[in-house]
DNA sequence: CGACAACCTTCTGA
DNA sequence: ATCAGAAGGTTGT
């Protein structure tokens, strides 16, 4: 759930190239484990971790205005009872509108972010994160009358009772199957590339899934 | 309560 | 080549 919710957290409004360098940037500041094939990896870091980083390092790393939510909402993590990742594990324990309610209090998680945390880390298979995405497909297959509007808080529970009445106990896969579905089309295939970390007199190569255009 | 602008940065399409 | 528009939204007005 700690790593779900900062990854999340960088995903507003934003495209997910950029959210996955994010996201290693991030990871840079945990544990490091090792290297594979010219790839250094660490453990995602803890809360406490991530409290002591500045926004402004955040920042000059690119994050923009999504600095001050991870710099923020891991500062908040820190003063519950018990610790963040505690306090994000008890979750698990409630009802689905309660958790949402309760990420909602953490600055820069909304109801979409608080639906991926809920659906992709604390087992709510009902939990259906409104996207642009997910939007378009509701109102251009299920709510038509909704076309047009605005997407507010009350419309997004418009949507995934939509969702969860349509699709059942795992509404919140389906949402997911949508999601990727309504993403501009493109394929993964395994190439060999070479690593920008190594030394150029002596590059390592691995292999790398990078996106080509269908 | 709903609409709307502002917010960082990067990439894409016209 | 240049530039508005969009990208797995949230927040403040």
């Amino acid at each position: 759930p700690v790593e779900c919710l900062f990854q999340f957290l960088c995903s507003s409004n934003n495209n997910i190239a950029r959210i996955e360098k994010m996201v290693w940037t991030l990871a840079g500041y945990g544990e490091r484990l090792g290297e594979v094939g010219g790839f250094v990896f660490h453990r995602f870091p803890t809360v406490e971790r991530l409290a002591r980083v500045s926004e402004q390092e955040l920042r000059e790393a690119g994050f923009g205005y999504r600095a001050k939510y991870v710099v923020g909402t891991a500062k908040e993590l820190m003063a519950k009872p018990g610790g963040g990742a505690k306090w994000l594990a008890l979750l698990r324990d409630r009802e689905l509108l309660e958790v949402i309610e309760g990420l909602c209090t953490l600055p820069g998680v909304g109801p979409k972010v608080a639906a991926c945390i809920a659906l992709f880390s604390l087992d709510k298979n009902q939990a259906i994160p409104v996207d642009t995405h997910v939007w378009k497909v509701a109102t251009q297959y299920m709510l038509p009358e909704l076309a047009g509007k605005s997407l507010t808080p009350k419309l997004s529970i418009v949507v995934a009772d939509a969702f969860v009445a349509k699709f059942g106990e795992y509404a919140g896969w389906a949402q997911n199957v949508l999601f990727i579905g309504q993403l501009p089309a493109k394929k993964l295939v395994a190439t060999e590339v070479t690593s920008e970390t190594a030394k150029p007199t002596k590059r390592k190569r691995a292999t790398k899934m990078v996106e080509i255009q269908a």
